[in-house]
DNA sequence: GTGGTCTAGACCACA
DNA sequence: GTGGTCTAGACCACA
C-alpha cells in the first residue's frame, strides 16, 4: 500500500503522513475505515515502529485519523476537510518558493505553464 | 548588509548563501567585487566564523565566489549565471509542491493568482 | 580500515576522502553498502567528528556516498563512475606537473619508465 | 617579466619561485645577472613586498640566487644545476600523482601519450 | 544510535 | 589581516 523511499531526504514519517493523506483525499481510504496497525505497517515496510507511531500521532493531531485503544486507528469523519485545511496552510510555502524562483530570474510564464501541465495531467482538459 | 533570522528553521549558513546569491543576482554585488571577510562578517552578524566559512565554501563550490587565500573572497565572473542554473534546478521542487497542493484540492486559479501577485510586486505592471 | 597520517601535509579530511574513494574503486566497498558512522569512525581514528563529517559531506557532494539521516551513510550506485570522472579531471594536474618536470630538464624516458614501474606493480605483466 | 595569477590556488610566492627558476633554466637569466629588487618587483606586480621577500629567501636557500647586501640579488653560478636537482626531487610528486591516477582507472597509455604531447611541443620532433 | 548544525576557540600558511 | 583546518563539545530531528 504505502511506498517509502529510503534515499529521499524527506523524513520517512513525513512520507507516511503524505501518502496517507493522499489516500484519504483520493478516496482510497474512507471515513471509519481502519488503517494498518503500527506493528503491521512496521513489518510490511521494514521500518522502525517508532517512526510509524510518530506519523500516526501526527495524523491524529491533524484530525485525519483517531485511535480506538485496543482496536486500532481509523479514518476520521472530517478527514478530507482537515487535510485540505492543512493544504491551504501550505500556500505560504508556495509563495516563498515562487518568490525565490522569481529572484533567480525565472519567468512568470514558465511557472504558470508548469502549473497548467500538472493540472491537465490530473484533471483532464481544463484549458489555461 | 546581511540579515540573519536565528529563529528560522532554515540553517544560518543557508540563509547566508541565499542572501548572498540574491545580492549577486540583483546586482548589489558585482563580479570581481570583494565580499566581507569571514571574520568581519562573523563579528557583524554575531555568528561563529565556522558557520560563515561553511557558507562561503558552499558558495565557492557553486561557482558564485572564489577565494584568494590570504586576500579574501570575491564574486566570480560567471556568478549570476551559476546562480540561475541552480535556480532552474529548483523547478522540480516547484512541480512537487504544486502537485501536492493540487492533491489538497487547491484550484489552479488560486495558484496562478498568487504568482501574479508576487511578480507584480517585483516587476511593475505586468497584468495577469 | 582507514589509516590517517597526522603528520602529512594533506588535510585529514582529504586523506579520508582519498582512501574511501580507493576502497570504492577497488571494490572493498560496494554500492548500497553502509560506511562507518561519523561517530564510530571518529572514535576509531581518534579524530574529531566534525572532520569526519566534513569528509563525508564532500564525498556526498561528489556522488560517492549518500546519507539517510538517522540511518547512516551508504555507497552510491554510481560511486565508481563518479570517482573516475573526478580522476579524469586530475589529468590537468598531471599535464602541469610533467610540463614543470620537463622544464627542470628531466628526460621523457625517465618519466615513462616511472609510469611503467607503477603500472607493473599494480597490474601484473604489462611490458613497457 | 613575471606574470602572477591572483586567482590561482598556487601561492603567489611559489608562482614567483617557479617562474624565476624557469627563466634561469631557459637562459633568460644568466649567472651573475641581477634580478629585480624586492621593492621594484613589489610595485611592478602590485604585490606585498613580504611575499616577494619570501620568494627570494626561498630561492636563496635553494642556491638559485644570492644576495649582496646593499646591491641586490643575483643569479648564482650553479643556479641551473641546483634547480634541476630540485626538479629531480619532484619525481616523488610525480610518482604519487601517477599512482593516484592509476587507482582512478586511467590507462598507462593515456598518461604516456600526454607526456609525448608535452615533450613534442617543447623539444621539436623527438618521436615517442 | 545517526546525521546536521552551530558555537568557541586554536594554530597554520600566506599576503 | 585573511582563509583553511581542526578539536571539543552541545543541541536537534529522526530512526
Amino acid at each position: 500500500m504505502l511506498q517509502i523511499d529510503a534515499m529521499s531526504r524527506t523524513p520517512v514519517y513525513e512520507q507516511i503522513i503524505g501518502q496517507m493523506e493522499r489516500f484519504v483525499v483520493s478516496g482510497v481510504l474512507s471515513p471509519g475505515e481502519r488503517v494498518p496497525s503500527v506493528r503491521n505497517l512496521s513489518v510490511t515496510l521494514g521500518i522502525n515502529p517508532n517512526t510509524i507511531q510518530k506519523a500516526y500521532t501526527e495524523l491524529g493531531a491533524r484530525g485525519v485519523i483517531y485511535t480506538v485503544p485496543g482496536k486500532g486507528y481509523f479514518v476520521s469523519e472530517g478527514a478530507k476537510g482537515a487535510i485540505c485545511e492543512n493544504g491551504r496552510a501550505k500556500i505560504s510555502d508556495f509563495r516563498a518558493l515562487v518568490t525565490e524562483l522569481a529572484e533567480y530570474g525565472l519567468e512568470k510564464e514558465t511557472l504558470v505553464a508548469e502549473i497548467g501541465k500538472i493540472y491537465n495531467e490530473k484533471g483532464g482538459n481544463n484549458a489555461i
